[in-house]
DNA sequence: GCGTTGCATTGATCTAGGTCAAGGATTGTC
DNA sequence: GACAATCCTTGACCTAGATCAATGCAACGC
């Protein structure tokens, strides 16, 4: 979970596409919806495209790491990645998934606030920052959507605080599971057979439990037939309702950002 | 707590200075060096007062309720607001406690995304969204500027998250007196007798756990003779080694954003 | 100056979830 | 397609912190 993963070692197959950054790239990204080149004209993105590298890293690879030098930024396009942060006694606490679209290399002092670690095969757009602060200043629209974007993320993380702090066990599951299956809805995927890729340790990471206690809730509401569980890496939601109300709503409803408002 | 405040009826006091915004009224911000209006010329500054009111409410008004129309968007000049979420059966999560410099108002389609109530009498620069939005356009620089407020927060909260979900009480304790102390420090006070103005209950609503457990952390700490108790709402640091030790460091070192890098 | 009234502390007890320990089920590899 | 390596589940037990219940204390209005 700690080695730093090599660009030549890490990065083939997705090499010819790195030596031929072009506006063509963009055109089939998947997650270019719902990312900072959304509001992008085609002129534009192809002045984004000259400046980025597509890569690939394999499942388990840590392509950041807290306090490492903070010298890229990295736009996600396929894969699903999870952001954490370690304790001196490695206790961890994962503070997000990351899929396509979403932004990754938030620094303080120069050096990288978190760890980032593959969960599933990824690739991703990556930018050197003293370039990509020269296209700021170029097409502003950039910085307005990554200003958005950063709303986003900040009340998603207002909700994780809310989990953390005040639901139980059960809660934070169904919580997570609904997270989940809109964000996926909202990538253009199905949202109802919930597709999880991480591991049972990795989603007690996330809700601030262990995986016991993750597993014991999973059949509990097993039990309760408010899920059934396909797998290890899939959820079929059988009452929505009750989901919902296990927890407690409120993270439902678009995460739409409306501009500052 | 969930009374809504009436302009009419509270933001007596300043009222005057509502009446005449003007460049003086931002020449005299003690907010001034750390919020939004810190990259701003003389004239630009002017502008930006042109279109904002400021006020004040007493301790104890709400001020923003979540849910409620998103209307305006704040920026504290001065005291301490709770900013948090309820769960449909009552417990609640305070998000953050805001002060001098920091903005207040995310909203999530068109509605506030949370509910924020005065801790002691506050006072804050009030802005209607869409003309703020407009002004966005002719000054881009409050939009860069507000990019790395909402990034900050953003490590803030991720920072909190690794407290919500993997620190003991003890831990959460520690952790919080020293950001506490470290923000007093940034606004330019002394960072050791650390002030809290906030109830046991809000302490506990932020760190996610209960008035008994806060008060039982803060007697063990005090028994080690790590802190000193002044009263409910100051806290000597007698050992402050001991103190980084037990809160698992990490919080410390500048907060600073560093443009978008 | 003196109740009143919300805080804060402290103690006794309870419990959700953690810890420890054993199997089972998947997944990937050769 | 068998083996190894993980990952997941389940059970028994334990503990940090919650809950319940007084009691102490200090700020504020009158």
């Amino acid at each position: 979970m700690r080695d730093r993963v090599q660009e030549s070692a890490n990065c083939r197959g997705a090499a010819h596409r790195r030596q031929h950054p072009d506006a063509h790239t963009c055109d089939l990204c998947e997650a270019r919806a719902f990312n900072m080149c959304n509001a992008l004209e085609p002129h534009e993105l192809e002045r984004l495209a000259s400046i980025m590298s597509n890569q690939r890293v394999e499942a388990g690879a840590t392509f950041i790491e807290e306090g490492a030098p903070a010298d890229d930024l990295f736009n996600l396009t396929a894969g699903t990645v999870k952001v954490f942060k370690l304790l001196p006694d490695g206790r961890c606490q994962i503070t997000g998934f990351m899929m396509a679209g979403d932004f990754l290399g938030l620094s303080r002092g120069g050096a990288y606030a978190y760890s980032a670690t593959a969960v599933t095969p990824v690739t991703f757009c990556r930018f050197q920052r003293p370039q990509l602060r020269g296209l700021f200043n170029e097409l502003p629209k950039i910085e307005r959507q990554m200003l958005g974007l950063a709303m986003n993320e900040l009340m998603a993380a207002q909700d994780q605080m809310v989990l953390l702090g005040r639901k139980t066990a059960r809660e934070r599951i169904a919580s997570f599971l609904l997270t989940l299956s809109d964000r996926a809805v909202r990538r253009g995927r199905p949202g109802n057979p919930v597709d999880l890729p991480m591991t049972r340790g990795d989603i007690a990471d996330f809700l601030g439990l262990t995986t016991e206690t993750v597993s014991r809730s999973f059949t509990q509401l097993k039990t309760d037939k408010v899920i059934a569980l396909k797998g290890n890496h899939g959820v079929d939601i059988l009452d929505l309702d009750a989901l919902e109300e296990i927890a407690g709503i409120d993270e439902r409803g678009e995460l739409a950002f409306d501009g500052i408002a």
